[in-house]
DNA sequence: CAGGATCCGCAGGGATACTG
DNA sequence: CAGTATCCCTGCGGATCCTG
């Protein structure tokens, strides 16, 4: 099989960047990035509220995942010159409906999941 | 409506009892699953139709996913035997609402990718 | 307190070969 | 054709330490 050079020159993110959409959806719909989104969509928070918000987040994680939504414009971030340091975050309207289609996929999630769950079984059990 | 950040979380292990929803959330907004739930929103496909018509996935992680939506209940499969085997996939009305939530998440991000696109660029200018 | 820097384990996922 | 089995590897993400 030929293989051409195109291809061999960027093996890595070829359909990033074929297709960046792809990327700023995996950001929103990332592990974390629904959480965020979900709990910034009910307030402001700080950078250990939100962590302790979402309990189970590393700081890595949690400072990666504000920065990408940050970076995407989801996410206002204000650093206060106060000691100790404070910031705070906070949806942008961007932000505001993005938080409103992921809130209102999770949630139509919950709503079904008992209904999942029970086909779970009988699929399982058929085997 | 709004959703509670705590129903969602599952950090270790034992919040997957607690919180199954979050495991049927990542299934549909996954990688792979978001992709295969707007392609079959469009119509009913075969096994390697749909691999060619989601580009870049394997044939490993289609079967994966397929499998998981199906025990999820938002894929329905139907084998026919007959030689060669021919599979059809296609939503099941669960699926079909799934896909219309993911599927207007994804476009949304689509209308508003080239907005992001520049917020990133003035983002990393900025440092 | 808000995060950067580092190390590292392990599972997610790709490539390939094989089967019904 | 529609998968399954296998090998293999990277990169996600957790833990820890450090600084402003």
């Amino acid at each position: 099989m030929k293989v051409s050079v195109e291809q061999l020159q960027h093996p890595p993110d070829v359909n990033d960047r074929m297709c960046p959409s792809r990327g700023v959806l995996e950001h929103v719909t990332s592990r974390w990035g629904v959480l965020v989104l979900i709990a910034l969509a009910e307030r402001e928070y700080r950078f250990s509220e939100l962590r302790r918000r979402v309990a189970g987040v590393s700081e890595k994680m949690l400072a990666q995942t504000l920065q990408n939504l940050e970076r995407d414009g989801f996410v206002h971030r204000e650093a206060h010159p106060v000691i100790p340091p404070r910031v705070d975050y906070r949806l942008t309207p961007l932000g505001v409906e993005a938080a409103e289609l992921v809130g209102g996929l999770a949630h139509w999630v919950e709503r079904h999941t008992p209904t999942v769950l029970a086909t779970r079984l009988v699929y399982d059990a058929a085997r």
